[in-house]
DNA sequence: TAGCTAATGTACGAAACGGTTCGTTAGTAA
DNA sequence: TTACTAACGAACCGTTTCGTACATTAGCTA
């Protein structure tokens, strides 16, 4: 019994490390919030997974309130700092939505800790980010891109005209978070994994399908009365 | 002070009456579990916003976790009911379509307590679900109505082939459901309140837009490769 | 090398929480 | 009218849970 359980653990290597140990804290408390929500998640199991103890949280953090915002401003953090490195707009405006679709269906399947967590925060009413400092009036770069490209697309014909760069972000998220979030009273009630590997490539194809057919239809500029709020 | 605070607590009236205690812990139950979630609900909180003692919450429901999953069932159940009443199969395929996708849409709109307990539900993987016998297997009146619809739609030419009934669901029910599920943090992160009254109609006219573009578009039969997985 | 401070561990407390025990009463049927 | 049972209430109980008080030490700096 002579191995090191931990490489950091050996005798001479320092024991004290602030950085790692919140980096650490962070981490672990990520997957506790992720797995059980807030209320859920137990401050004893976090520490009692981590190579620290529970005092930290409170050195650092302050509490359990103030540890979700971070795990929050981190994980959101993350995903920002690869929506950075989009690089779309070299390509035809159909290609380059398709692609930024895409890319939005492949971080969301990636990540299911992180639509956990934000399904999470809507539970709470997003008081957490309402309360955070560097969430608060985020912009996204998707946006942006998304915006250069349907300008592109309007310019060149391609695209039908007023369709807004948000609610366009809103209806690919949409179909993305849901297919996500929603994959157990989804598989439970109809019988069918929407995370399924083999529905994978068929899923992805059809979230560009429809957005590319909602961006080229004709728009009716006036159809006429639609169907009446019942 | 004469005036008698509730209807039955007047003398004469019956004090017992198991069906009402039954009926009431469910619908303080309901409002409890869709405000804090399952373990964040407090049974103590339910029993004071009741007219009876926690008593009888494990006298007919044995338990939180029963009584969770009862006001799935029921609330399931109500929802259910009305899908029951569509009568959209003498439109057109494609009047039909935008009414069912407008009906799904008015009806999360005007449940997001609904919404917030299927999230809840999805947080804790569909479990109560699994464990409940009604809920089990149970077979949507939404999906077979959209079959028809499709058929129909197929057979006179106006719709693409090979859409799936219940891939169509999970589109339509994607859009509504987020659209109420994540307006908290799309709000806080992009500023748009995506429930806002003045939105209504605008998102309301996309979801139809979106679903009928993506069945009338022309589909490719091989349009070569898609933009590869990165 | 002495001393200072950031970093860490141990042990515990108070309140909250789900659940239960025990007794009581309204309504009903013989 | 009595006796029985479904329906109900009050008080409580053991455990869990977040948070803290207090002691300790590693590592840097003067």
């Amino acid at each position: 019994m002579t191995t090191t359980e931990e490489p950091s653990a050996r005798r001479g290597t320092r024991i004290r490390d602030a950085a790692r140990t919140k980096a650490e804290i962070l981490a672990v408390a990520t997957e506790e919030f992720a797995r059980a929500g807030y209320t859920g998640a137990r401050v004893d199991e976090i520490a009692a997974r981590m190579r620290t103890t529970k005092r930290m949280i409170y050195y650092y953090f302050g509490g359990k309130e103030q540890l979700f915002t971070a795990v929050l401003e981190h994980s959101y953090a993350e995903i920002r700092s690869k929506e950075q490195d989009l690089d779309v707009e070299h390509l035809d405006p159909v290609a380059a939505i398709r692609r930024l679709a895409e890319l939005t269906f492949d971080h969301h399947e990636a990540h299911p800790d992180f639509i956990r967590l934000v399904s999470i925060e809507n539970i709470h009413e997003a008081e957490h980010i309402a309360a955070s400092q560097t969430l608060g009036s985020l912009n996204s770069p998707a946006i942006d891109v998304l915006r250069r490209i349907l300008d592109a697309g309007r310019a060149q014909g391609a695209f039908s005209a007023d369709v807004d760069a948000v609610d366009l972000h809103a209806m690919i998220s949409s179909f993305c978070f849901f297919r996500v979030s929603n994959r157990h009273t989804f598989g439970a009630l109809f019988g069918r994994d929407l995370t399924a590997a083999s529905e994978r490539e068929r899923y992805r194809r059809m979230l560009g399908d429809m957005v590319i057919a909602y961006l080229t239809a004709p728009r009716h500029a006036d159809q006429g009365p639609l169907t009446p709020d019942h």
